[in-house]
DNA sequence: TTTTTAATGAGAATGAGTCTCAATAAGGAA
DNA sequence: TTCCTTATTGAGACTCATTCTCATTAAAAA
């Protein structure tokens, strides 16, 4: 755990140079996403916490996930099913998703050929490129197999 | 006005093979769709269709449009700021769009580079890919220029 | 310790979209 | 035209993720 001690070290200096508190439910909350590989959403965070008997509620996992994203700890993202997920942003480079209808798995791309051509075609429109939302929807191989049940997913 | 007539008898078409009913409705909103260029809300929709005296209600719209778009006249796209946008499809091909994070204006386009590799990289994750979201996010021109005003055109 | 004030938690509020069900109105039959 | 069946509509309740409120709690500076 070299790395996510790192991190932690890093998320604390953050915070007192904003002269925010380091609290439990903060620093708990930060080691679920170090900990994690994963694209979890709020509730899921939450649930973890609480059945490590951990004191927080879910305002404070709201509050805390957006705080990491402001200091570009966590990635935010909206996969179109209406709940935002969350990812460790420091050890992942931006990438985009294809996500499984049916089951959904999540597996992670990224083109620089396609990075190239956003940049250009905002250019073209006159834009100033800021970010950019990118998703493939389809069917997984085992879920085109039949080897899955239809799940909560996604259902976008 | 000659091709939204097509357009009109298409979906009336559409509706008596399905045997569904015609209603003044579905057609003022059907109608409200085709004579718009614009990416449009269901309460835009809602307030303009109320705007000129005809009866509907809310519910009304959300069922006709998700209507439409099950026969393919309309296309429902998500832009992320949690309401979904709704456009012509029928004399539109396929695009994507670029969306100013000031003042909400939306520029469309296509770039068949990127359709290319958005099939490649599916087929190499072993998915079939069955659509896809792509949005460019950032600021337009005008807005850089400080010719606009903050405006609720998305804050996403 | 004491003090100051940021942070938390419980639950209310929000808001887009969906659902329910009684009332209404297509449209086929006669 | 009128009648009859049944799809459609509308008002408002409901959902559910996320945000907000505010009294209580607890960092951390003094
Ligand atoms: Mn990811
Ligand atoms: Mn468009
Ligand atoms: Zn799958
Ligand atoms: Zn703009």
């Amino acid at each position: 755990m070299k790395i996510a001690d790192e991190h932690i070290t890093l998320f604390k200096s953050a915070l007192k140079q904003a002269s925010l508190r380091i609290t439990s439910q903060r620093m708990a909350i930060l080691e679920e996403i170090l900990h994690s590989d994963q694209h979890r959403e709020c509730d899921d965070i939450y649930s973890s916490l609480r059945a490590k008997h951990v004191s927080v509620s879910r305002a404070t996992v709201y509050r805390t996930l957006d705080l990491l994203e402001q200091v570009g700890f966590v990635r935010k993202m909206d996969i179109g099913d209406g709940r935002f997920r969350y990812e460790n942003k420091l050890k992942q480079p931006h990438h985009d998703h294809i996500i499984c209808l049916q089951c959904g798995k999540i597996v992670e791309f990224i083109d620089p050929h396609i990075e190239q051509r956003q940049a250009t075609i905002s250019k073209d429109h006159g834009f100033e490129l800021l970010r950019h939302n990118h998703q493939l929807f389809g069917l997984c191989e085992r879920c085109r197999d039949g080897e899955t049940v239809p799940s909560k997913g996604t259902d976008a």
